[in-house]
DNA sequence: TATGAATGAGCTTTCATTCAT
DNA sequence: CATGAATGAAAGCTCATTCAT
């Protein structure tokens, strides 16, 4: 508000990260169904209709939502791995260290309640493409640097890297849902660093030559 | 309309549970939310109006229902536990493999799918039970039987026995949810059976000396 | 129950009357569309089946509950007024505390706010019945009292005897209906007889002839 | 369908005012339960969901329908009372042909037999304020002016005042109900002006002292 | 007869979407 | 562009009525 009483108005071209934005946060906090197009529009501080001049309906909104939010991490992992001369065992540490820094972060746990519960029901397209981009994508990340472990003897050879990748994903993965987000924390407290390093550390044990 | 011309039949006593037993599955394959009174009662053979017969609404059918599902494993579990002379290893591996049998059900899997989508941020209550008899007392029971194989020496000392308890079970869980439930495995195929096998196996191996 | 585990029944030649007499309590407490078929019927200590044994559905019950009500005030008034030799103020009297005893008992004001209510507005031909039956020939009652009043030089001739009858009795009713049947003693306390003794009172002061 | 194409009008000031009196139009004629909010919203010229933009359900649109009425008669009476060196006589009858032309009035009618039927035993709050605003106040109103006629001595000092001013009340208002809005005129015609002349005439001389 | 399970039309209410302003 | 009034389809729920038992 200006001194001449002309309101300040945001960029038209902010407007769709925001709303982006503000419906992810909705539609994590109540549900997809249970949201109304109005919260969202509330939340993001515009009027219901403007969010019809951006997108094309409740749907589309939740499809760009979490598009958005899938493509972030990816990224964010694969850039970091190119380096050599580091042990197989280092990167693995690092990746999933990456991995867990994003799953504990509020604005991405709420994604994953989202799409196991209705957008695997409601939107499988959308679901798959998640599928694709994240877990599958991050168990083979995950596979390869245990193969090359394998490789250089840091790991035994027997070991079964497909199914190690998958079982520490999906176990630090559902940890960080439940302990963090559904606040299971409450009823059984841990610190979330604990969960993390002995996590890793037991599975790290699990790959490696015992006597 | 069957044959006799009889349009309907009286059967007090098996409504409810097929009832139940429809609502979970329409539920399951649509999600709450999405899933109307009409379906549920068309699934089970009988009009809408008959449900009210039965259960004071949509949010008390799923409370039931879920509540129904939830009480089986429980009781399944640790009965089978008090033997005496069993290492705690093969103790593990006793219930770590009958809840993995539960997991990969269907009539199962579906049921953590509602319980953390719509359940968690709609109806807290219910998924407070949940957790405490599912989640809670599942790793609760884990960690028992590691700290005893700590006691026996089979397991090394300095291994954090909750975590441990927090990441097979999670790992397992999540990997049956995705991986079966949620059909991951047309994208990159993997047998239930080795998924279970090799978890297991790294896992043990991870709770073990090593040199 | 007797002693040998037979459920002691009514007779089914009582049923009807008990039904009318429980409908009518049932509608006039909770009004007639609010009030359900089976509150009737567990009232009555019935089914809600065995109503339409002996009534063709909800709006019969009614129709026949208040028919029932209106024909028993109707008779028991005109039988006492044959009477000669007796002053028409008198007699007038009479009639007004004859009326009065009636619309003060809680199963007759009851009715009122029926008839006045969803009876009119619903089933106007039973509100016609009603009205000709009751208001009207009550008035008329009453008016024939005052000419004969006037007659034999008891009140002034040039009363409205017309209206005057339909003043007392809608004053008196309307009284009773508000201050007893609805409750408005609660607000502004005042005995019942006050306001019958004061009211015939001053509406027969005003019948007679003043200086 | 407007002649120039436009669907649907913008009317966000006057909508409210005309919901409410089209409410009321068609609650009155049809009683509360048995009117569809379909039904007011057409008779409103609007469509059924445009009611929930202003009101919070059936219920409240009752409520604040039937407030809306209630106010307008109160206020118009005692405003005109302040007047001194008016005789107690002339201001109660000025009062009553207030109040007579008020309950004559067809929109006024109607609320009677919403009050005494339906909101009676369904809204008892509501019904109580309407009790303290209408009759409580108005009984009130009229006992005090003839304690005031009673002062001046134009009363006589023995008259019953508080039920004196139920009875003209009660007497009027149920005529108004009965034989205007509920149409008893059709089966025994008398002018509504005879009514309440004579009506207020015979009630007067009640009051006065006679010889 | 009597019961109460089962039906289904009908109502209130919600809310994504449209569109006058 | 932006607003929010207005729409109307759709869903939950009620309950008079029917009918298998």
């Amino acid at each position: 508000m200006t001194a001449n009483g002309v309101r300040w108005k945001r960029r038209p071209d902010e407007r769709p990260a925001e709303l982006l934005e503000a419906a992810l946060n909705v539609f994590a906090e109540r549900g997809y169904s249970a949201t109304r197009l109005e919260d969202v529009a509330s939340a993001a501080g515009v009027s219901k209709g403007a969010i019809y001049h951006y997108f094309d309906g409740k749907e589309d909104l939740l499809r760009q939502a979490l598009q958005r939010r899938i493509e972030s991490i990816a990224e964010d992992v694969d850039t970091k791995l190119a380096e050599r001369g580091v042990p197989a065992s280092a990167k693995l540490r690092f990746v999933l260290r990456e991995l867990w820094r994003h799953w504990v972060r509020p604005e991405w746990g709420c994604v994953f309640t989202l799409l196991v519960g209705e957008v695997g029901t409601q939107l499988p397209a959308l679901f798959e493409t998640w599928a694709r981009e994240g877990p599958i994508r991050g168990w083979s990340l995950i596979e390869k640097l245990i193969e090359e472990g394998k490789g250089t003897g840091e790991f035994r050879p027997d070991v079964d890297a497909k199914v190690a990748g998958r079982l520490i994903a999906s176990g630090l993965a559902w940890q960080a849902v439940l302990h963090i987000h559904m606040d299971l924390q409450r009823y059984d407290p841990c610190e979330a660093d604990r969960i993390f390093d002995s996590s890793v550390e037991i599975f790290m044990a699990g790959l490696k030559h015992h006597g």
